[in-house]
DNA sequence: GTGGTCTAGACCACC
DNA sequence: GTGGTCTAGACCACA
């Protein structure tokens, strides 16, 4: 795994977990790896992994049990997607579209080429 | 104006004014505000305020006379669009598209809902 | 059984016990049930349960015979109640108070309503 | 400031903030000190404090200035009466009641020794 | 000056 | 073995 240069690392990596999530490559209940293994996997000290399991956590997608490790939790995909589509749609789209608007490129047009990707 | 969690200040503001100039609110040798009352403006601190303004003189979309103030450029609006209308459709868009296809946002149907705005 | 987020969980079940023996739920020389058996109940590691049974033992609370199991001891209940009244009473009680007053909570006003349970 | 044994130092730097925010001695828009500032008096490092001032932030106690530091916010007080009430009536009050009645301790009676308090 | 992130390494309680 | 907390110290971007 690469690492974005100016978004925090720890960030970075729960993002992953979330695409992971929602590709099902994780699945519920599933236990996710360690602290130090993955520290080790990806080259990161634990406690950077550590930071990005709170965070997860904090939204509840994943769960603790304590002296055993982290587990994906049941409603997680739901919670990324009903997070992440409102987050999008409210706050970003308006955005890209205003700015689309003032730079003058027209979305129908630029959809056509690149819907197939 | 209310800043972005993590986006620095300074190129939230930079980027603000590059929309006022694309919106042409701001015509080029238009005067633009003082770096202090700008920054009295928005309750920010002038070296803030300095600092954006570097960065648009840098990509020549404003020039200082000395001794009187900062305006716009005759060139701004290409300036600007040019600069930003690559990076949109470069680097911006793939990951936009990648990432409605995530949360299973239809990129086609969204549009007709929203190309009224 | 669902467990305290900041409290061990063998110090929890010990806890529980500890309220059944109150309540008379279990009494003197009743067989309580075994480290593995209670594990797989509560969905516990039996060392875990272990732990607990320990820890009361060391109270003189509960008991064991060799390969047969752990019983309670006939002075657990007075055991518990000497123990936990005078902690209750000299260390947390004082804590208690004064967290109501800060928090704007009526002591007399509150057990009106509550002396009912 | 002492440290309790078993509690999270940063938990009780956080704690010990919230009762000075009820007691008044700190107010909205108050800046309160940096991460360093109280690290260096307190003896701790600055990470805890970090931790401590991120916890307080995730409720909105405090709210941050970016290059500036940390403030309380407007609403702190409310915040924690009505995070902190919360919790004390639903969860700890029956626990401590019923814990008072298999004890066989008498709430009223108790209270008219330690209300002078 | 401020906070924010990260590392390396330690120690601990718990399972 | 697991996570959780803490330290010391570094580096960085930002105000």
């Amino acid at each position: 795994m690469e690492f974005n240069e100016h978004k925090p690392i720890y960030l970075q990596i729960a993002d992953n977990l979330c695409d992971k999530i929602l590709s099902e490559e994780w699945k519920p209940e599933d236990r996710i790896p360690s602290v130090r293994e993955l520290g080790m996997l990806l080259g990161v000290n634990p406690n950077t992994i550590m930071r990005a399991y709170d965070y997860l956590q904090s939204y509840g997608i994943i769960f603790n049990k304590r002296g055993v490790g982290y587990f994906i939790s049941k409603e997680a995909k739901e919670i990324i997607i009903s997070v992440q589509k409102q987050q999008f749609i409210q706050e970003e789209l308006p955005k890209i579209l205003k700015r689309m608007k003032l730079l003058g490129i027209n979305p129908s047009e630029l959809l056509k080429n690149n819907l197939d990707n």
